[in-house]
DNA sequence: TTTCTTGAAAATTTCGTGATTTTGATAAAA
DNA sequence: TTTTATCAAAATCACGAAATTTTCAAGAAA
């Protein structure tokens, strides 16, 4: 368990951002060498990787990256919204100045970037920065709600959802919608509006909610 | 692998349900034993529960019992209302009769099990059944929702939460209040009404909120 | 007494091997 | 041509042992 964090690390870190096809085998005797490592403990980083969605096992089969499919980007964003709502209203609740401040500086790096990103061609080279500082406002957004679990539970969610449309066949479209939406949501933030936010939050991860969702019932009277 | 998943099943249920002490070591040496299988097996079994929150872990010393806290079972409580009243929503307005059918069916066990609870004065032998029981019928509420990954976030959670009030110290003071409770969601569930089945999820969860949740910022006037 | 070292015992982690299973190409049969 | 059978190559899985790290008790120093 010597660097093995650094080695799971180093695996998720291919498996979500590092470029590989879909359903791609990821063979312990093959990447060992990447690690300098046996393929036993390649085999158990794979096996923590799988626990939380981000490879896929079959018995006997061994490990894949997995397939994204537009059911799974409905799922993962669907609850994306929830667990950012919620986090980002209690946020609101408990969180001085700091969370003020740090939510601003989050958004100050990620905006910057953001319009670089708008100025060049290929975004490419620019990506893996990019999710970094998304991730970063994202994470510290909800980062007062006073709930580990709901941040781990919100972290494990988005490794998902950020494979899954990186992994997906439109990659590196860059929308410039996300400039003004995340400057929605700081404002909000900062504005201590609830229903606002929530309502910014759903808007901004909208378009990756590939099915309607199902209308309220509307409520017989008895 | 051949029968890791049940010797991954074994421990799931001698840490969540076993009475183990909170603390105590897991050493795969020593459980081997019981599992008739090596350490390296056993590791990777206590690996998985890691990852998922049911064992803890720490580099370099191995395994243990989590402890159970305040914070935790508030945070865990937490999480199973968000997501059970969203789930319960949404199977509200995606299921059909089957899923009135089943959920009916979990009810009316869980009803059997739980008047036999009320009657008898050590409940320590009926509990295993019971929590098999509450939990197929919080999870069948969910059932319908249409969202996979939201039903296994839930299950985490469940585990977890049931986890965490077994090992703290009123394991097993069994609430009658459960029974109309129980009642009161599967009318709600019957009646569609959204609203009603949410207010009821949270009232029968909320004994375990062991902090008072932030009350809403009182909006300012510009 | 308290604090700091020492070092042996115990526990954890990594690794290569052999047994078992899957894969995939080739040939036989329909 | 399409399907089924065969079997060798390749991959996976469980295991025990070696290497590393932690634990903790006993003694030395403050």
């Amino acid at each position: 368990m010597d660097d093995e964090s650094d080695i799971y690390e180093g695996l998720r870190l291919r498996v979500t951002s590092g470029g590989l096809t879909p359903n791609t085998k990821l063979k312990p005797s093959v990447l060992r060498h990447d690690y300098n490592c046996s393929a036993s403990t390649i085999r158990e980083a794979l096996f923590r990787l799988s626990t939380v969605g981000l490879v896929s096992f079959q018995e006997q089969r061994g490990f894949r990256v997995p397939i994204p499919t537009d059911q799974a980007q409905h799922e993962l964003t669907h609850l994306r919204i929830l667990l950012e709502c919620e986090g980002a209203c209690l946020s609101i609740r408990q969180g001085g100045i700091d969370w003020e401040s740090r939510l601003t500086a989050a958004h100050h790096k990620l905006s910057h970037i953001e319009k670089r990103v708008r100025g060049s061609a290929d975004h490419m080279p620019l990506f893996i920065l990019w999710a970094k500082a998304e991730q970063a406002f994202h994470e510290t957004l909800i980062s007062d709600c006073g709930s580990d679990v709901l941040k781990a539970t919100h972290a494990m969610i988005y490794q998902r959802f950020r494979q899954q449309v990186f992994n997906s066949d439109k990659k590196f479209v860059f929308v410039v919608e996300n400039i003004e939406q995340h400057q929605g949501i700081l404002d909000a933030a900062l504005m201590r509006d609830e229903a606002l936010i929530r309502s910014r939050i759903y808007s901004h991860l909208e378009r990756n909610l590939v099915f309607d969702m199902p209308p309220e019932l509307p409520k017989l009277p008895y």
